[in-house]
RNA sequence: GGAGGGGUUCCCGAGUGGCCAAAGGGAUCAGACUGUAAAUCUGACGCGCGAGCUUCGGUGGUUCGAAUCCACCCCCCUCCA
């Protein structure tokens, strides 16, 4: 049976590298095992990077197996070096502290604690390092690090042989925590198998050696290979910054649109990578896209199934309403109630005082975060590309914004929709 | 502690006294074409509607004028001890 998870994963093309792979599909075979993915507190949400870690340990649960999500308590105080290109600013104790709340709750959502034998878990490595002792460390665990064997890893490999990088002490002994953590997992839980990205061989194979070398245990490692986006550009990243998992962050709307957005060069792989659509489905998707003709209707399947994973139905249902408004029809035809609901689900929206108007829209559009400068707005400006309550703006407009945000041209007396070019919207309501 | 090399606008990276708000590339935004895609073309890309204002690790200095020269300081890298 989980012979055949590892089957289906490959085909999703989730699979980069396995440590053990000959004896993986049997060990898992054999029965409920358990398995674990570490996340590092690095700021208070996860973004989609983090998705697919997460949903593979969803994948092992679905499949049988207990997953452990371990939040980095301890890790996140160091600081992994792993293909960084600098050494990185350490957080304060209480700042991560912090953090590991938010990650701990964000993570539990998309594991299952009420499964019975396989119910997950969530562990803080914090709590068998804060009281380790130096000397207890270097003497139990350091010992069977090889400094020569470390400083061949691919990962910090840069930071020693590149010209003006460096490593500190700190930084490189992430990878020693690291792989005491597993080590200490196979100890308490049984733990066997670590989940990681690709950057995180280097680190999951150090916990497999040290894991022999304490315990006299057989562990594997599993990582997923990096996301990347046919035309080079990063993914996981917009004009808007990263894609957040924490709705406060990246409402479900943006999110909805960040995947409605995919390329067509990516959506069906992405659809293997973070749904739990079956290959053959998504195949089936592919083939009817293909003999359609405009536009493929994946990228809706994409943005459905992340953000119903994600913010469940009703994020969806928000995000969609929103959508549907926006860009199906006219959105000044909405009514009343739409417009309070657009609200309601997350438009970007604020209050609007007629008596302390700034001079010009483009500081009043600058300051509401519809753009991120003035220039930005003129630049619009002068391609008509603002739009307010379904009238389009010029220059000769921007001095004039008592003119623009009448209080007759209100839609029910209320309300001024501005759209900057073709994807942006705000919401005013008078107050 | 010694010797040498560096720190430029989101990133990479040019720039060694005025022609520098600073080449080029990437990323990003807007327009055209489309399918709220890709590719392509066009424009923007420190801040400001504008006059203009503020930048090139920091602080002082030289000069009519400094990212560029000098002094000191901070940080990073390499080698030596």
């Amino acid at each position: 049976m989980s012979s055949a998870l590892i089957a289906d994963l490959q085909a999703r093309g989730l699979v980069f590298q396995i440590a053990g792979e000959d004896h993986l599909s049997a060990w898992l075979d054999g029965g409920s095992r358990t398995l674990y993915c570490g996340f590092d507190p690095t700021a208070d949400s996860l973004h989609i990077g983090s998705l697919v870690p997460l949903l593979m340990l969803r994948r092992f649960q679905l499949a049988g197996h207990r997953p452990i999500a371990l939040v980095g308590g301890a890790t996140g105080l160091i600081g992994d070096p792993s293909f960084k290109a600098q050494e990185r600013q350490l957080n304060t104790p209480d700042v991560v502290a912090g953090w590991v709340d938010k990650l701990r709750a964000q993570v539990s959502r998309f594991i299952d604690f009420d499964a019975g034998d396989n119910s997950a878990l969530v562990v803080n490595n914090l709590d068998w390092t804060k009281d380790l002792d130096v000397l207890s460390f270097l003497r139990d665990v350091g010992k069977h690090f090889s400094v020569n064997a470390m400083i061949q890893k691919e990962s910090v490999k840069q930071r020693i042989e590149r010209e003006g990088a460096g490593i500190s002490f700190t930084e490189f002994t992430y990878m020693i925590l690291q792989s005491y953590d597993f080590a200490e997992l196979y100890h308490r839980h049984g733990c066997g198998l670590q989940l990681g990205g690709s950057d995180q061989w280097g680190n999951i194979t150090g916990g497999i050696d040290l894991t022999r070398r304490m315990h006299g245990g057989q562990v594997f490692g599993l990582t997923m290979p990096l996301i990347t986006k046919a035309d080079g550009s990063k993914f996981g990243k917009t004009e808007a910054g990263t894609i957040w998992l924490d709705p406060a962050r990246t409402s479900p709307y943006s999110f909805y649109q960040f995947w409605l957005s995919v390329a067509d060069d990516d959506v069906y792989r992405f659809l293997r990578y973070f749904t739990f659509l079956s290959v053959e489905e998504i195949a089936a998707i592919e083939a009817s896209d293909q003999a359609r003709e405009g536009r493929p209707e994946a990228q809706r399947v994409l943005a459905e199934e992340v953000t119903r994973l994600v913010h469940g139905d009703d994020g969806l249902a928000g995000a969609q309403r929103i959508t549907e408004s926006l860009f199906s029809g006219d959105p000044t035809s909405l009514a009343e109630s739409d417009l309070d609901q657009l609200r309601l689900d997350g438009l970007p929206s604020s209050a609007l005082e007629e008596g302390s108007l700034p001079e010009t829209l483009t500081q009043l559009l600058a300051d509401c975060g519809l753009a991120s400068s003035g220039k930005q707005v003129k630049d619009a400006l002068q391609r008509q590309a603002v739009v307010v309550n379904g009238a389009p703006c010029g220059m000769d407009d921007n001095g004039a914004p008592l003119t623009v945000f009448a209080a007759e041209k209100a839609l029910f007396g209320r309300f001024h929709l501005v759209r900057l070019g073709k994807k942006k919207y705000h919401l005013f309501e008078r107050a």
